[in-house]
DNA sequence: GAGTCACCCCAAAGCGCTTTGAATAGGTCA
DNA sequence: TGACCTATTCAAAGCGCTTTGGGGTGACTC
């Protein structure tokens, strides 16, 4: 059933149909309910290849992975994320389309979606620094939005992004504040945006308290449950060992919990605990009343819903100037932080 | 650039030049070269719209996410198995399109894909008993394969599964031949196949060893970390409490194990754990050498891999007849499970 | 009763590509 | 030299939709 059929079924011309289903004025009620009640009777849905060379528009969003960060705790962070924007891209009427690319074949795929035009705007996941994606989408005219941001690009550009370095500095502060002074830093890729602002709010936490900085205490490495077991393995070995942890996600957290397991170390009470927290949904962190852990928390879901609209919004007007918004995340106090207390022998 | 420019830029035909960059065979090889260089210098990719609505080819594939599996682990499952398809898609060329719809409109969002013609072929995932979603796609002659199996459909279809069952009773067994008696059984959803499929197995096991059953000792709810707490809770708490667990995921496997702490139990010690583990990238089940958990194991993504391959043969050759390929499991022995042990004191 | 205005509807062009069927060159052979 | 291939190339139709620029019809005004 196409247009042609319909309209000849109905004894009208392709134009009023159209009109009617797009719900132009020029068409009078009754036609219009006769023509949306034959669409629906047909299981008519315009073909979206004909309606997208028509109109332009493929109603249709570009998230593009790069295969690398596939490794990593991202992908279920993607997954989540992209959960959030589903729900606003559906409600529009925009379909997601996701490519998993190779890390050498990102910036070709960008130049491709918008060549083809296959899609009307796309979303940019995990920037590193100096990004190389934001210049090239500026050049190529295509809306998009960062969740996230990069530093070094001057350009301008929409991003989204949690206060990475004020949500680790303030659970550093909050350690410290319990009396830690061996604090263990266990960090994502530096390379990744987010994780370089991280760093820099545990560096300004621990210098606003005059705590020398041990390199020995920090790590950088994908956000795994194994690497949170190394972290913590290596930083509890040390002469003089950390007493708390601050880790870059729950995943992580549950990594360095298991060292101290093996370590017949108590949550809370013998270590302190405390994360970055993207409310990861298969994850939760305890019930709202009785939080686990310490933590950091910005639903990434709820980020993917608001990059969504904003892409929409680029992509409906596309003059409006460049939109910039900052998360705090909220402080959640759980039971993993304790004042310091002395290590159990054992 | 479009075709026409591109062609009047080399003083060819558009009939040429589509032919030259499609690989047809009556275009000498000297033009074919001189048009792809033009192509790549000037980063011509052919309108998607325009190809599609020309071949009848949308070249992607959908991918259609019922809401309400997303609060669950399905979400952490649904982001590797599209990794591991995305891998095939992109060697072919094909896009993926993904959209997240409530329960409610998801059968209508299989009939509008179909008749807007803007997916080849779809995947279908997380297939509950007499999906209906299955009698639908056949009727509608849109090529598919299913993640998963639906009992109680007598259709003939395309699908790749896990043997689930076998998996379970496996490790149930295993935990049999411990001497453990008194097993905890935490399941997923069991309107979904797999979950139902898994009860089976364990019944089976319990049977085939001669223990009865008991009710208290069968969960089935959402595979959440949460989830996974509660069920240990209630099934350490019977006045003939769990010496055992069988767990639907690592994700409610960590659940039970965060009860285990508050209990002092030691794991493998005190309480044995057996999980099915799906091999999440973020969650690896500790070192090949040294797992932590045992397990049935089955890597999620080698199966989107897969579910690619074959929905890709499909619609490349529609008239092939149905494959059905059923996985068996690997059994992992990890620390997590001993002979039985009198509980510890305290 | 002619002119004006809404109101509703239509024919046809055009989006950028693929593909059919035909035309043009360049060689070969009698 | 002209007939006949073969190897290239081309013009034009068509995919299914939107949208431009009219046109007809009745009601209403003067």
């Amino acid at each position: 059933m196409n247009l042609r059929e319909l309209s000849e079924l109905l004894n009208l011309s392709q134009t009023t149909v159209s009109r009617a289903l797009n719900g132009y004025p020029e068409v009078s009620e009754s036609t219009r309910k006769r023509v949306t009640e034959a669409a629906a009777q047909h299981n008519y849905h315009p073909n979206a290849g004909a309606q997208s060379l028509a109109t332009g528009r493929s109603m249709a969003i570009g998230h593009v992975m790069p295969m690398s960060a596939n490794h990593e705790m991202v992908n279920v962070i993607f997954a989540d994320f992209i959960a959030g924007a589903s729900e606003i891209y559906g409600r529009s009427g925009y379909r997601m389309v996701v490519s998993m690319v190779d890390d050498k074949d990102e910036l070709q795929t960008y130049r491709d979606l918008a060549q083809r035009r296959s899609v009307d705007g796309v979303m940019v996941h995990g920037p590193v620094r100096a990004d190389p994606r934001i210049p090239l989408l500026n050049s190529l005219g295509l809306p998009f939005v960062v969740h996230g941001r990069s530093t070094g690009v001057e350009a301008e550009y929409n991003w989204l992004d949690v206060n990475n370095r004020r949500a680790i500095e303030q659970v550093t502060e909050h350690l410290i504040s319990l009396g830690h002074r061996r604090i263990g830093f266990v960090n994502g890729m530096e390379h990744m945006d987010f994780a370089f602002r991280r760093r820099d709010g545990y560096l300004s936490a621990l210098k606003g308290a005059g705590i020398p900085v041990d390199p020995a205490l920090m790590q950088s490495a994908e956000m795994t449950e194994p690497a949170g077991h190394n972290a913590a393995c290596a930083m509890l070995g040390l002469s003089d060992p950390a007493t708390a942890f601050v880790s870059s996600s729950i995943v992580v957290t549950l990594g360095i919990r298991r060292t101290l397991e093996e370590m017949n170390l108590r949550i809370g009470q013998d270590i302190s605990l405390a994360s970055f927290d993207d409310e990861i949904s298969a994850l939760p962190n305890g019930s709202p009343e009785a939080p686990i852990y310490t933590a950091a928390r910005s639903s990434v879901r709820a980020a993917g819903r608001r990059c969504a609209e904003l892409l929409l919004g680029q992509i409906a007007n596309p003059t409006r100037a460049n939109v910039h918004e900052l998360w705090e995340a909220d402080l959640i106090l759980g039971s993993s932080t304790r004042a310091i207390a002395r290590r159990r022998a054992g």
